[in-house]
RNA sequence: GGCGCCGUACCCAAGUGGUAAGGGAGAGGUCUGCAAAACCUUUAUGCAGCGGUUCGAAUCCGCUCGGCGCCUCCA
């Protein structure tokens, strides 16, 4: 398997620290909005990944953490609280608010075919192991004190940055940049507030240095490690994380542990606008619920995603997605009629076997897995499979199902509805049977429209008239 | 201003120095009372432009033009 390490910013190996099994940590939601769709391709890259690691044959643990825990809109000390912000407008407390949201995004990610994680960690609930991990960051000498905050110190940090090549960067630019006056460093980052500003904060702890609450960054260090260890395979997230976010995971893991944290750094790209990226805090943003009321299926996002690298910028455009839908649906027609062939129809027993067909195909699958998930060549392989004639039905279908347990497209779920015709719907279409059999053609017309009005779709085919009910 | 990424047919998109996958859309054809579907055929002597390295470049190097992201909360 070779992926590509942001920390290397190279294509390698990929070499698990215990044989065949993988540790993997990705970065979670934070809950005060539903995610956009955007945010939704970060996860289906990662949902991708792990099921493409366990078609390869590793044993995946996939850990996610929920961030439950208000946030400034800023990584000085100002800033809205986001968490609070939603609360007031909402007119719910911050802890149904995160409950709310974190709920809406696991019903999204269902909806999208996204395994669930096998732990999924809350930083509320983590807060002593943050306390425990900041203490151990302090007795190794990397923070300070300052204005009632407590500080990672980056200056004591010699590699810094390395995953996002600051040192390659001119830090005093003409940009703007707020600096908190309390920082020795613009790059240092709080790790544990105790000056809240916002009257009514209602998420605070006691801790050693003063009640307050977490930085931002911590609890995916405390978390990571509780469930996965100091050291860890595969850590994953939005691009965007790589600047600021992972950089400072890695100084505090680190600082705390003497060892190196995480092997492989996997960042995905993001969905742009037409306009540029899309962003929570510029609103405007475009949910799957949004997509489902103006009549897509979520597969048709899945599909769309399927169809560019995650190490590629994708823009989203309704052309493009409704490109995604067709190509989708004759995808889908293709397994239904294959299925028709063999005479399965649903609730029949699938004609799959848990063993791999017998042909090339999912070899050539699996290396386009190898290739640094090279998905959109995977995908064109299931398009071969199932138009190669040299291959029987039932082969080529079961190599179609087993390719879907990395694509997740669900096609196993498609199938041939025996019968829900009503006996009226029975009655016309025998008519129009009739009528066309006297060449009656206005009259087989007029029948057919009236079965389309009922969502039935007529087709004649050499081998008989057919039906089908309208998606 | 600094850092990084990218420019492949009408659109999306893969491409690992050796002669351009795949999907949409379009065009022709087979079939058909018609329609739809299906199937077949077809659509880039060229990969932003200009130089260079090489027997050979979409792939490597340089420059130019254009797009995007990051440097600030962000998937």
């Amino acid at each position: 398997m070779k992926l590509y390490n942001s920390l290397e910013r190279n294509i390698v190996d990929f070499i698990p620290i215990n044989d065949s099994e993988v540790s993997m940590y990705t970065c979670g939601p934070t809950v005060y909005d539903y995610a956009h769709i955007g945010n939704l391709r970060t996860y289906l890259f990662e949902d991708i990944l792990r099921r493409s690691l366990e078609f390869l044959g590793y044993n995946v643990l996939h850990v996610m953490n929920i961030t439950d825990v208000g946030h400034l809109s800023d990584d000085a000390d100002d800033g809205e609280d986001k968490m609070l912000l939603s609360s007031r407008k909402k007119g719910m407390s911050v802890w149904d608010i995160a409950s709310f949201y974190t709920e809406a995004f696991f019903k999204d990610c269902e909806r999208l075919h996204i395994e669930k994680p096998h732990i999924s960690c809350k930083a509320t609930e983590h807060i002593d192991d943050m306390i425990a991990l900041i203490k151990r960051i302090e007795k190794a000498g990397y923070t300070y004190e300052a204005g009632g905050n407590i500080y990672f110190d980056t200056s004591k940090m010699p590699g810094y940055g390395k995953l996002a090549l600051l040192d390659r960067q001119n830090q005093i630019s003409g940009v703007h940049i707020d600096i908190d006056s309390n920082k020795h460093n613009p790059r240092d980052f709080v790790l544990w507030f105790t000056k809240s500003k916002f009257e009514n904060q209602a998420m605070q702890w006691d801790s050693p240095w003063g009640r307050g609450y977490p930085g931002w960054h911590i609890e995916c260090s405390a978390m990571s490690m509780k469930y996965l260890g100091e050291t860890f395979d595969i850590h994953c997230g939005g691009i965007d994380h790589l600047s600021v976010h992972h950089p400072n995971e890695i100084a505090q893991s680190e600082a705390a542990t003497g060892k190196k944290w995480v092997n492989y750094w996997i960042h995905g790209e993001f969905l742009l606008m037409d306009q540029g990226k899309m962003s929570k805090s510029k609103g405007g943003f475009i949910t799957l619920q949004s997509l489902i009321e103006d009549g897509y299926d979520p597969m048709d996002y899945r599909f769309l995603v399927l169809g560019a690298h995650y190490r590629s910028q994708l823009v989203f455009s309704t052309r493009s997605l409704d490109t995604a839908r067709t190509s989708r649906q004759n995808l889908t027609a293709k397994i239904r009629s294959l299925l028709e062939e063999i005479g399965v129809n649903c609730g029949n027993e699938l004609p799959y076997s848990q063993k791999s067909p017998d042909n090339p195909y999912i070899e050539q699958f699996k290396e386009d897995l190898r290739q640094d998930l090279n998905m959109p060549k995977a995908l064109s392989r299931i398009w071969a499979v199932l138009k190669d004639p040299d291959l029987p039905s039932r082969e080529r279908l079961s190599t179609a199902f087993e390719m879907d347990n990395v694509l997740g497209l669900g096609l196993k779920n498609e199938c041939v509805a025996a019968s829900e015709l009503t006996p009226e719907q029975k009655t016309l279409i025998e008519k129009r049977e009739e009528a066309r059999s006297l060449k009656n053609w206005s009259e087989s017309d007029r029948l057919r429209d009236e079965l389309l009005s009922q969502g039935i779709v007529i087709t004649d085919t050499p081998s008989g008239t057919k039906w089908t009910v309208k998606v």
